[in-house]
DNA sequence: GTCTATACTGAGATAGAC
DNA sequence: GTCTATCTCAGTATAGAC
């Protein structure tokens, strides 16, 4: 263990392969491509992981740790359940470029580990799973507590929607159009 | 070319190839695969189709023909446009065990080859330009001519949303909570 | 001893010859 | 319709560099 001077080579193997796997998918990228990215060896990595699945554990755990700070930080910006939720929103507006050119990066990888019947499918969902329960919690403390779960799934759905739509079509416009029909929707469930 | 008495090889092997894109995604899926589904040998399979892309291309032929047929269907049996497009979001349900399973087969072709970055991307874009504008000119016909366009794209999102969720949670329950949100939706968009 | 690089094996795939 | 060439990939063995 270096004491974090530098990115440690293995966070720069876990980071490219982030990337990668966002860009061509899990299955599509390989050893060659990770390594070429990082500039070392192919036989170097599996010091640092045993196997491509390994790695892919490795990203997915990256990409939860992301998320919960990305929640974090939205809770402590906002002022209240309701920007938080909208915080949420917007962000297929904020990423929009890479959406439309890759899609959203949870719901792709969820879906290509659907079709390969991989093992780290729990893994991936909790992505999902971590976003449902912080929307589930703030349409809960919004007076919608009954319904609150519902509420997180449908607005999840909906950004998935968009993201599918504007990644086939490459439509940046039609993102826009969307949020600001989910913003609407939103200012009516709380009112 | 034999007249139709029984299915030909081609297209055993175009119903094959279709049936396991789907469940098993294109790239995860070998010649081998399908030839011992048809139960031909990979010589005779040569034989019709020179590469793995030309198998998608047909398949994607095949699927732009069915879903015409399918549209065709519903405007027959349709008292009217709110009736065709309530056909389309009740599609849903009606393949809600398969979309739990292995998603939209539309939406996840079309994700699938942006990441491979295939030439192919187009054909399969072409299902959801046969949806959109079909979905456009029925909006149209209710009377939402300026914003039929958008209609159609807000419901073709919602749909692809709810699939991609409904596969990830493998959740038949919130494909019917979801329909009915779609249907009352419509209502209210073309009261 | 931690990290890195080179060389090799075997599986599985497409493509194609005969 | 069998049989083979070739390619790419994951994974391993092992030795060298700091």
């Amino acid at each position: 263990m270096s004491p974090m001077a530098e990115p440690s080579t293995r966070a720069e193997i876990v980071a490219a392969a982030d990337d990668l796997f966002y860009r061509q998918g899990y299955a599509h990228t390989s050893f060659a491509d990770i390594a070429s990215v990082v500039e070392i060896s192919r036989g170097n990595f599996y010091h640092h992981f045993k196997s491509k699945d390994e790695i892919l554990d490795a990203v997915i755990a990256a990409r939860i740790a992301e998320t919960e700070r990305m929640l974090a930080r939205w809770e402590h910006a906002a002022k209240g359940s309701a920007d938080c939720i909208r915080s949420f929103i917007r962000l297929l507006v904020a990423n929009r470029g890479d959406i439309k050119r890759f899609g959203c990066p949870v719901g792709t990888l969820s879906a290509e580990l659907a079709k390969l019947d991989h093992p780290a499918q729990p893994g991936a969902n909790q992505l999902f799973i971590l976003l449902r329960t912080w929307l589930a919690k703030h349409f809960a403390q919004l007076g919608r507590k009954p319904d609150a779960d519902a509420l997180a799934l449908h607005l999840l759905a909906r950004s998935q929607g968009v993201a599918s739509l504007a990644n086939a079509f490459h439509d940046e416009a039609f993102i826009r159009r969307e949020v600001r029909l989910m913003e609407e929707w939103l200012d009516r469930e709380i009112s």
